[in-house]
DNA sequence: ATTTTATATATGTACAAACATATAAACATA
DNA sequence: TATGTTTATATGTTTGTACATATATAAAAT
């Protein structure tokens, strides 16, 4: 098979250079921190200047997937699940863009009155029913994170949505809601026989637990989340810069 | 007052250029959204060239301090009332604020080889001796974190320091390095039998993890951390906003 | 008065070329 | 054996140049 990128096209060679990157370091062949061909050479090989492949390279190398050094060469990053707070991709494209297929094992919708906790944070009495989404995902080898979303009315979610696209998708190109803020709670806790049997671990392990508050562009609460993550499988990374 | 950039200086021309913008758009005259001068003149000013100034530039924008528009220019980004400042703040002072009052139950200062995990973050070998900070903290009533820190040899502590006062304070004051990057990995386990003593809970019982990798400004390793933190008295919180 | 068209301006894209510097491996030396 | 020294190789830095494209404004046409 070969690569190869179009000059004529609109779209700059130097993203078609990063998206054609993409692919090939999602590979499987190349998922083990294999290095990619030299520079000098892949820019050869790709009929772009060494320039602009290194354009390409840098935005890669930023979002965690290259690592570069100097003298050696650029390999392809440990395919780490791990969760960028600065990033606003969605659980699904991030996963993707670390070459992890992301399979849906259960999808539950439901109407629910809400807990205290969730009426309180959506500012609603605990009799009106609210949308419920409760999902069980991972990888092929098997499920590493149950999630429990509640929305808020005001959304306008029907139950009838496809929930295998993404969730950011559906709200804002079918909602008109636009998530800008999002405030999280990290915490460690044991697993309840409820979440054992679904993340298939013993009861009593170790799990990741995440609130998470999410908020429109007027700060109005849209969705209450709560994340179940397998400990063994799962890291949450925070980038944080004084001033 | 003028700026200029040396030619000479073994840091990189882009690095510098970074460094003196990151002055420049701090000043209050710069804070509320107003143009840099157009990218030709700038590199003309601090002569470098346009890519160098570029390069500069890039990351600037990438960190959301610079907004950049085509035919238009590039403005100093409003600034957000984002957690970053939150998450700079020292441990003490942050429990400070949660109205927590924090005991040190243990302190121990030894000079010990490196793992390889940390000799390869610092860039350095295994065989050279560095500093270790152990401490156990936590409330009156009981601890609930076991710290663990190596610094790298080029901060110059002595392992004299009273490290009861603010770790950053000592840094900053002392040593003039100043910590401006942290990148921190969360996760949950298990806590093994060292750990379980230390916290006092059971063998086997969820702790949540804390890697944290502190850089200075010249992005270079200053600390490595671990953190154990009792799971029932432990809650990490981020906040994060988009665009 | 309104719409269209030109134009100056600024960022965006792309290439080529040269030199600097870190790394690892091969080699030579004590 | 252990320690320097060279060398090939790969990324890092920097400049210069040219043209593309989006934007806002001013001028011209309707």
């Amino acid at each position: 098979m070969y690569f190869s990128i179009d000059h004529k096209s609109p779209l700059p060679l130097h993203v078609q250079a990063e998206n054609l990157l993409r692919t090939i370091i999602s590979d499987p062949q190349y998922a083990n921190g294999k290095f990619l061909p030299n520079e000098v050479q892949l820019a050869k090989q790709l009929a772009i200047s060494r320039s602009t492949l290194r354009h390409a390279l840098n935005k890669l190398v930023y979002e965690g997937l290259l690592i570069r050094k100097k003298g050696v060469g650029t390999k392809v990053a440990e395919p780490t699940i791990s969760s960028k707070s600065k990033n606003w991709l969605s659980f699904t494209q991030e996963m993707n863009a670390r070459g992890i297929t992301i399979k849906n094992f259960e999808l539950h919708v439901t109407w629910v009155k809400p807990t205290e906790a969730v009426a309180n944070f959506f500012g609603i009495s605990t009799s009106k029913k609210i949308l419920k989404l409760e999902r069980l995902r991972g990888k092929t080898e098997g499920p590493f994170v149950y999630f429990i979303s509640y929305f808020h009315p005001r959304v306008g979610l029907t139950g009838e949505e496809d929930f295998k696209r993404p969730l950011y998708d559906i709200l804002e190109k079918d909602y008109m809601v636009i998530a800008t803020l999002s405030k999280e709670e990290i915490s460690a806790k044991a697993a309840d026989k409820f979440i054992a049997s679904k993340l298939e671990i013993e009861s009593g392990s170790p799990i990741l637990f995440r609130k998470r508050f999410v908020f429109d562009q007027g700060e109005r609460p849209i969705e209450y989340n709560l994340g179940y993550y397998r400990a063994d499988s799962f890291v949450y990374t925070v980038e944080s810069r004084r001033e």
